[in-house]
DNA sequence: GTGAATGCAAACTCTTTGCATGACT
DNA sequence: AGTCATGCAAAGAGTTTGCATTCAC
């Protein structure tokens, strides 16, 4: 199923840049195709050495334009957790929603949902005179794997 | 009160150096001055601006320096909210918690609390693997005077 | 063929670090 | 006096941009 939603996303978002009339590139498809495999919380550098690996001849340059350019069109969602390193995340068109746990020891990134918290913000957004129109949670803390070590 | 509260962090801050053995030394308590003075978001490079403003000699490296050490001990708080630079708010003793509110109009950011939110993020703590040791939640949108206009 | 997209390298911003000098205890 | 802390400048990381070339339409 994590698949799946994989495929739908990469096809959406093709499909989305193309109706919006930008070009169908090579280099494109494959951060496309590098953000759709790496999931939800990607780095412009994870994307680069995929890439590398794979062969492919992708400049870091590209690969900031691709995300840049998805985000721009809310094809792909920014963030960071916090290290000063911005973190995209492909953006499913149903309007999922979810955020972030962050272990401290390792860097891993996985994301949660709660219905008990967007009832919080949203309540909350209700009460303030800021136009709320997005938000971030990141939890932080120590994953069950560190937890054993 | 709220001046009434920058002096007590000022003064917290500084007796916890001394007790924790760093030396008084006026570069230092400048940069504290300066936090307690900008607030709940100040950036490194808005205390290097008040500083030299002040006519004070001190390098930014030593801003640096000085915010890194007040994070470590856990006197300040570093955060980001999304712009890829580095944050920091004064920690008061009494752990008192706050979020942010910005406006992506003009930058502004905000603090403000909220009591159903810190429940349900607790609540969810308890159900996840993670040990969730610490928590951000980033409100996006306008501010009042950015609607405004 | 024309303009968008790419790759490379240079430029930029924020932050950290090495090292000699100066300051607190 | 003995260190710790500073200031400066250089080094680093991440990201953006200028420009000639390549490629999609």
């Amino acid at each position: 199923m994590a698949s799946a939603t994989a495929t739908d996303w990469t096809e959406h978002t093709t499909r989305a840049l193309a109706q919006a009339g930008y070009r169908a590139s090579a280099p494109r498809e494959e951060v496309i195709a590098a953000v759709a495999e790496l999931g939800c919380s990607v780095t412009a550098r994870e994307i680069a050495d995929l890439l590398r690996d794979r062969g492919s001849g992708v400049g870091l340059a590209s690969i900031y334009r691709a995300l840049d350019l998805l985000a721009r069109l809310g094809l792909a969602k920014r963030f960071e957790v916090g290290e000063g390193v911005a973190r995209f995340e492909p953006a499913l068109p149903g309007g999922e929603h979810h955020h972030h746990l962050v272990c401290d020891s390792c860097g891993t990134v996985e994301p949660f949902e709660d219905e008990a918290l967007e009832e919080a913000i949203h309540g909350l957004s209700a009460k303030t005179e800021f136009a709320v129109a997005a938000h971030d949670v990141t939890l932080h803390g120590e994953c069950p794997a560190c937890r054993a070590r």
